[in-house]
DNA sequence: CATAATGGTTACTTACAGGTTACCACTTTA
DNA sequence: TAAAGTGGTAACCTGTAAGTAACCATTATG
């Protein structure tokens, strides 16, 4: 339990997965789909993500780079797990736009 | 999704809801099965579990005192997703290192 | 020349979840 | 008289996730 929550109870970590559930992505096209994300807390966050056998970074020898992140296969089972999360907060929270201590901005 | 993260993405409260997944507990309770945790800390997580509407406090006036805490319906919701994630950690820790040795991200 | 574009790094700061220890009120039991 | 048992508070401290802002190397383009 506390190693999932390791990878998963984090700020970026679970949208990073997300956003990486069907197709691969570049670094700068997750900094722009995410957006509020700062390039220093992204690269911490993919780098962890990779520590943690979830997704793979492939770096293109190219001028200017390119790097291309993709999930693993463990990271793909991840994917149902993180869809249940944002259900669940879908389901009981989308009326209730009340004041939650932990909700600082918008839902994803 | 940061909502549920907010719930879920935190050291003790997946435990206090998993271990209220079937029977309502006293806090000396908690505080005894859990171990680890300091009171005071048990008495935030509560605190805040139950402001979310995912517990609920029953005091009776008696001496000593006696708390009852139970999930709500809301809170039962997130039983399944809690079995979930304790399901993956054991699949993707616990198992690799006794029964699946031969696994190919666990060569890394 | 200078700007854009890419995928970062470095240095510094801040917020807050979580932890430690001592203490409280009240009553029953020894 | 004092300890045990209950469900907490109060005061204080710490580690670290996250945020901000500036900078880097390389090349192509206007």
């Amino acid at each position: 339990m506390h190693r999932s929550m390791a990878i998963l109870g984090t700020k970026w970590k679970p949208i990073v997965i997300y956003m990486l559930r069907e197709r691969t992505a570049r670094f700068g096209q997750l900094h722009a789909a995410i957006g509020s994300i700062s390039k220093k807390v992204l690269t911490t966050t993919l780098k962890e993500l990779e520590e943690d056998g979830i997704l793979h970074r492939k770096e293109f020898k190219e001028l200017p780079p390119r790097v291309e992140y993709s999930l693993t296969e463990r990271g793909r089972t991840l994917v149902p797990i993180i869809i249940q999360l944002a259900k669940w907060d879908n389901e009981h929270y989308e009326h209730n736009k009340k004041n939650h201590p932990a909700q600082k901005e918008a839902a994803v």
